[in-house]
Parts: C-alpha cells; structure tokens; sequence
DNA sequence: GGAAACCTGAGC
DNA sequence: GCTCAGGTTTCC
C-alpha cells in the first residue's frame, strides 16, 4: 500500500536503525516475495549498509563486499526493528545486528518484492530502469511533468500512477494532488494548458510532502489501529468537499477507485462537468 | 482499455 | 458472508 512518502519514512527509519551497527547475519525465508530471484542470496547481505537510496517506490540497499538488494513493499511490506527472540508475524526475511537487535521485512500479502543482487548492479535491474522521474529525488518541474505524462493516451489520473513516467505516486496521492489541482482525473493529458501543469506540479509536490509529514514516525501510520483519514479527498466519497461542500464523488480507472470533487475538479477547463 | 491474478486482513 | 485494500504483472 505504500507510496513514495511510506517508502521515504522507511528508508529513514532504516538508516537510522543500520547506522553504527553492522549486520552479523542474514537470513529469508523461501517465500513469493523473492519471485524468481535467489532468495538464498539475501544470506550473503552482511558488515555495514553503505548506502540506502529510494528511486519511486524501491528500495536500493548496498552493503560492503558489492552487494545489493531491491526492495518493494507492495501493499502491505514493512520495515520494523524488534529486540532479540521477539517474534513478528509474517516476517519474511531477517537482518540481525550486532547489537543484537533484529530488523524484519515483513509482509502479509506476499505482493512486496525482494531481489539480492550485486551492488553495482542494482541499477541495472530492470524494474528500476524502467522507473521515471522521482519527484523528490530527481525534482519535477511543470516541464518536466508535461514531458513525462502530457503524451500519453490513458486519463489524467492513470498516467500519474505509471511507475514509468512519475516514480512514486500511486492511488492516494495521485487523486491527492489532482485534487489539489482542481483537474478532473480523468482529462486527457495532451489537453492541459501550461497552467494547468504549473498548478499540478506543485501539486503533486504538495501531496508528497504531506503525506511525509503524515506518516512520520517508527510505525507504518496506514497500518496502525484507528489511524484516521487525514487526506483532502481519498476515501471521503459521499462526504461534503472541504472547499465547496459538493458530495465527493468516486469513479473506477484502471481498476482502481478514485476520489473527485465534480465541482471543484471539473471534466472540461472551461469548468463545463460532464460525466 | 479492462479484468484477473497474486495474498491476507479489515470492515460492514 | 461479502467487498474492498495505498501495488504490480499478466492476460484477454
């Protein structure tokens, strides 16, 4: 479930919790999550992590002796440091600490991913050489998002989504920003006038930072018992819009829900609505 | 385009 | 009991 702001809080928090310490061993366990990789080359992951960056939604370890491995937490993956002996449920794989203490990727679902590999290698792989522009890492200027999206043929909100053309925006924040930029999801495209992408650049930046400061802190927000819904427009169909009070509306794209004001997101620029 | 698939948990 | 879930891939 994690888009770029869960994925960055992770790495954070990962980085904070390597820092000093070394890894005495690792171990995985032979589950879907390593898909067709060598899951038995995760126990080879060991000394101290040298760097750890986020391209979208992956992750990229390096550890000493060039060795590598890409992480994604699909829908339900976490990160979480728990002390020596304590048991986490569906933990799939282990980083063990000097200190003793024990990092778990953990996943449910099974949909996250993980893929050891040389270090100097990981940006070679192919999931991370399809990735577009990261909008925190890379920077996304109205230019550049009317570069990266204005071509394609798919609606508005469907083209934010793909992982090749915007890295890390996935079904909240897209209808967060589109949201915040008064654009109707499903507009085309090559149908938005230059304004109009200045206003969803810094949208788009806008929902990103939110959501970081939303889900700061050690534990995953959207996994925590009675976290509440703190975003302007995702999930809050048939509620009033905070800034017109016209009932939220919800439409299926690409299999995915999304959530609109029909006011304040109008199908046309001229502010016609038509569904 | 869209739907179904991969999985389990939460919510109604 | 049924529906849905913040992701990605695969198959009509």
């Amino acid at each position: 479930m994690p888009e770029l702001p869960e994925v960055e809080i992770a790495r954070r928090n990962l980085v904070r919790w390597f820092k000093g310490h070394r890894v005495v061993e690792s171990e995985a366990d032979d589950t879907r999550v390593f898909r067709g990789a060598r899951w038995k080359d995760f126990n080879a992951l060991r000394g101290r992590l040298l760097s750890l960056e986020r391209r979208g939604k992956y992750l990229l370890f390096t550890f000493e002796a060039d060795r590598g491995l890409l992480a994604h937490l699909g829908m339900t993956g976490r990160f979480v440091r728990r002390p020596p002996g304590e048991t986490v449920l569906y933990s799939r794989a282990r980083f063990h600490l000097g200190s003793g203490e024990v990092i778990h990727f953990a996943d449910a679902r099974l949909l996250g991913r993980m893929e050891p590999c040389s270090a100097s290698g990981l940006s070679e792989l192919a999931p991370v050489k399809a990735l577009g522009r990261d909008p925190l890492v890379d920077g996304l200027s109205p230019t550049e998002l009317q570069e990266a999206v204005g071509d394609s043929r798919q609606a508005l909100k469907v083209a934010l989504m793909d992982q090749g053309r915007i890295a890390g925006l996935g079904n909240i924040h897209a209808a967060e920003a589109l949201y915040r930029a008064r654009l109707h999801p499903a507009r085309a495209p090559g149908s938005l006038t230059p304004a109009e992408w200045k206003r969803l650049a810094t949208a788009v930046h806008a929902a990103l930072e939110f959501g970081l400061e939303e889900q700061r802190g050690e534990e995953p927000r959207y996994l925590k018992e009675g976290a509440h819904n703190g975003f302007l427009i995702y999930g809050r169909a048939g509620e009033a819009c905070a800034r017109c009070g016209t009932t939220v509306e919800s439409l299926s794209q690409g299999g995915r829900t999304t959530h609109f004001c029909p006011a304040c997101q109008p199908s046309h620029p001229d502010g016609k609505t038509r569904r």
